[in-house]
DNA sequence: GCTGGAAACGTTATGCAATAGCGTATAAAC
DNA sequence: GTTTATACGCTATTGCATAACGTTTCCAGC
């Protein structure tokens, strides 16, 4: 499922959402059914998904939801750090380890779409360098490394 | 204007328009008349220009110019090195060094939208030592680093 | 249990971002 | 001067996201 190393992903999603549970009840925060069922669709592989898909999935599981609903479930899935944007996709992403504070980073690949998470230590000290180096004092960033995954390199079928 | 360094941007622009025109000859691409009034008006700042402004600002200058025209355009700019996209903001800026083989790497002030292209090889060497370390084939990527630049932080008046 | 306020959700409408598809003009190449 | 590729004009549509306002749900305090 654009991954090749097959995992059983339902545990992944199952992870996620027992993760999310448990930092919304540590934090306050309501984890309502509709946003649950949105952090699970998201989790439904390792591509970023698009909103309005999202929409369209809510629609055809019954309901008629707009996209304010979508997009305020997105909302607080960010606010919580339970999924990211990955803005050079409009797309949004299951975070796999919430809670712990880190910032972003993102290998995408462009075959299979496959969007991994990285937690390089020596690549975030590079960009803190770089900006203190410029008295910039960062608050976010983008990060977002387009290419081709290992897999994709080796099974080198299709285009 | 937005830039502290009060310096003569008029300079800025002309460097920009006469770097553009050398390429382009060199080259063989056309340098039309609305591709270099539009890199102008990226120009006008170092702030990301939207697409819609540069629409309306067309529409100002007399003619009715519809959004193809202004994407095309942007699309042969950046397709010549001459103007990035800055993802988080969907907006462009002018590249300070077109011609260059460079990958982007932004510092975005979000007080005054000054925009700061870095050209960090440690942060370079950094990202790709991350992707090769995850067997990863970079083809291009997006590092937007958002926060306060080295004026605001002087000058901290205002939100 | 009732009440009042906050948060979540529904709904309509709209704005901004980008592209499809096709026709016309223009400039370079022969 | 004719051909041909490229650029540009134009209509329409799709995709992405938010504004603004109304209704429901949840929960705290009485």
């Amino acid at each position: 499922m654009g991954h090749s190393h097959s995992h059983d992903h339902s545990i992944c999603i199952e992870t996620a959402i027992a993760e999310a549970e448990r930092l919304c009840a540590e934090r306050g925060s309501r984890f309502t059914d509709l946003r649950r069922r949105i952090l699970k669709m998201i989790w439904q592989g390792h591509k970023a998904v698009k909103a309005y898909d999202l929409l369209d999935q809510l629609a055809t599981e019954g309901g008629s939801a707009k996209p304010p609903t979508v997009y305020r479930a997105l909302d607080f899935l960010m606010e919580e750090g339970l999924v990211h944007k990955i803005e050079s996709l409009n797309a949004y992403i299951g975070c796999p380890h919430p809670g712990d504070n880190h910032v972003s980073q993102f290998l995408i690949c462009d075959k299979c779409e496959t969007v991994k998470e990285l937690s390089s230590d020596a690549l975030t000290a590079a960009v803190m360098n770089a900006a203190k180096h410029a008295n910039f004092a960062i608050r976010r960033q983008t990060l977002e490394l387009h290419g081709v995954c290992a897999n994709c390199q080796r099974n080198r079928e299709a285009a």
